[in-house]
DNA sequence: GCATGATGTACACTATATTGAACAACTTTT
DNA sequence: AAAAGTTGTTCAATATAGTGTACATCATGC
């Protein structure tokens, strides 16, 4: 398990506004932010939308992230091994009963990944729709055999294969 | 000088909350956020403040750092299917011949992600060394059945369950 | 058909982020 | 020493972030 804690962000502003020797109205006038703003955000008395801090990295050309880094620190679990039950395991059916998809990933997984345990019964068809742009899908065939289409592409796999697509 | 644009928040949080397969309500009830506050940001209609950003990142197990990330160029490949046979699928064998893992991933890709197809025989024992800190592993049993330790926990594990571990 | 639920959006309202101006504390100039 | 400038803080006013409720839409069931 991994604590995050809020950064500190208005002592990093502060920081980087006196290492470049500006002040309150120079950054205000450099940033297009109100000098009372600049003041309050760097005594942390209240919580900037990300628009205004958008304009400070602009005008202190930081990069956003970089102002929000947060020390990230791990837990330590007293078990191991999480279990997770056959029955637990989020499953989802198609119309015609013929599909069934298992959601293998944990579901507070922090990177954009998902994997899954897909039963096809004869003669299924699964019609899944556009994922996100850049989504890439790899798929290994365990037992028999499936025709995969995308768009203009249309092949046959058999067991022991392995489908990459985007 | 580096040229960052603001980046698509909205798009970004849609997508994470869509692959954890949570409802707006649900992310609202686990934020803290309200419903309504959720869709605005999700549609780039509002210019929320770090504090509600943050109670995202707390309800969607990401840190801040990364939903701000800049932009990178992206590439556009209109490959379709790439096909990879079962020969061509590396594979390795256990030194008693009872385990057999197939490396299922494809070997360039940029993540630290890898993933296998693991076929252990009746009596098999496979000791694997530890890999890199902090890396996860998943487990699942699509037959059969099998025993999981490492170091202090020990776990029986049955067909359709998951494990998951450090 | 009509009812019921589930999901996301629109609306009115409240809380607060943001601003410009006035202010205090402290230099520097004359 | 008083005036004028500099830098950061406070204050009232305003813009808008954030909330709760009602609404629209689309299913699914009776």
């Amino acid at each position: 398990m991994v604590k995050t804690t809020l950064p500190d962000i208005g002592r990093k502003i502060k920081q980087i506004r006196s290492s470049l020797h500006l002040t309150l109205d120079q950054l205000a006038a450099k940033s297009g932010v109100s000098k009372s703003m600049l003041s309050q955000i760097e005594r942390n008395l209240t919580n900037p939308t990300v628009g205004i801090l958008w304009s400070l990295t602009q005008a202190l050309n930081i990069d956003l992230a970089e102002l929000l880094e947060s020390k990230t620190t791990k837990k330590k679990s007293n078990q191991n091994i999480t279990t997770v039950k056959s029955h637990e395991t989020p499953e989802i059916q198609s119309i015609d009963g013929k599909c069934r998809l298992k959601i293998l990933g944990p579901l507070n997984l922090v990177s954009r990944i998902e994997w899954y345990d897909l039963e096809i019964k004869k003669g299924g068809i699964l019609n899944s729709e556009p994922h996100q742009a850049g989504t890439q899908e790899h798929l290994t065939i365990l037992e028999g055999s499936m025709i995969v289409s995308t768009g203009s592409d249309k092949r046959i796999f058999i067991e022991g294969d392995t489908a990459r697509y985007n």
